[in-house]
DNA sequence: ATGACCGATCAGCCGTTACTGACACATTTG
DNA sequence: CAAATGTGTCAGTAACGGCTGATCGGTCAT
């Protein structure tokens, strides 16, 4: 709950705080530097949860939970490994990343 | 200090994490809902602190705060305002702005 | 079947960060 | 001058988010 201002009514009625829900969530997946790196590596192609493991120097439960925050979002899409069944490859969703950046480019752009 | 697995000793000479650390700094900017709305209030010309303060409905000290590290990060300039002097005007740096957002289209894009 | 490996989920701890309250300073107004 | 207004700064607090440890299910090898 604001305070009210003494002055300024006037200013409040005029000036309504814009909608960027979307590129602030989308942004609070990106801050940080462990789900970054994912969405970058992946663009060369879908990696196991091992190797992106491996490559942060991250334990492999704490790169899972990032894993599962970019699913949740949309921006990545599990393909199970069919060479050996006990891995699980994540690759990026393009068009799910390109509407993310759009609506990043909504609030700098 | 991670963990040693005992397996993947080669993928970790082949993958190496990327370098995100500045999106993932822009990010952590944007990644607020009050900063984020000020850059794009921002976008319409320069703006007084109680403007902001108002359209938010947020308390004037803690829109300073937010506009003390968008500053910080040189997105926005302050201009001092010639007719009243005790308010102080804000305004987008473009140029500072196209640089933050190419820093986290290089993690999307 | 037993053990090793890969991955997911969860409670708990802990560090970071936004918010609050109080104060100080500058400027305008009466 | 004194009072009111606009802004900035800072310590303290609360809330949010990432990391850890433990545990479980599923898959492969022997």
């Amino acid at each position: 709950m604001p305070i009210e201002l003494p002055v300024l009514q006037e200013l409040r009625m005029e000036l309504r705080p814009p909608d960027v829900r979307d590129g602030v969530a989308t942004a609070a997946l990106i801050a940080d530097p462990t789900r970054a790196g994912i969405l970058v590596m992946l663009r060369d192609g879908p990696h196991c949860v091992c190797e992106l493991s491996a490559a942060f120097g991250e334990r492999q439960n704490n790169v899972s939970n990032h894993l599962a925050k970019l699913r949740d979002a949309g921006l990545v899409r599990v393909s199970r490994g069919p060479s050996d069944g006990r891995r699980v490859y994540y690759e990026r969703d393009d068009a799910a990343c390109a509407t993310a950046a759009s609506a990043l480019a909504g609030i700098l752009g």
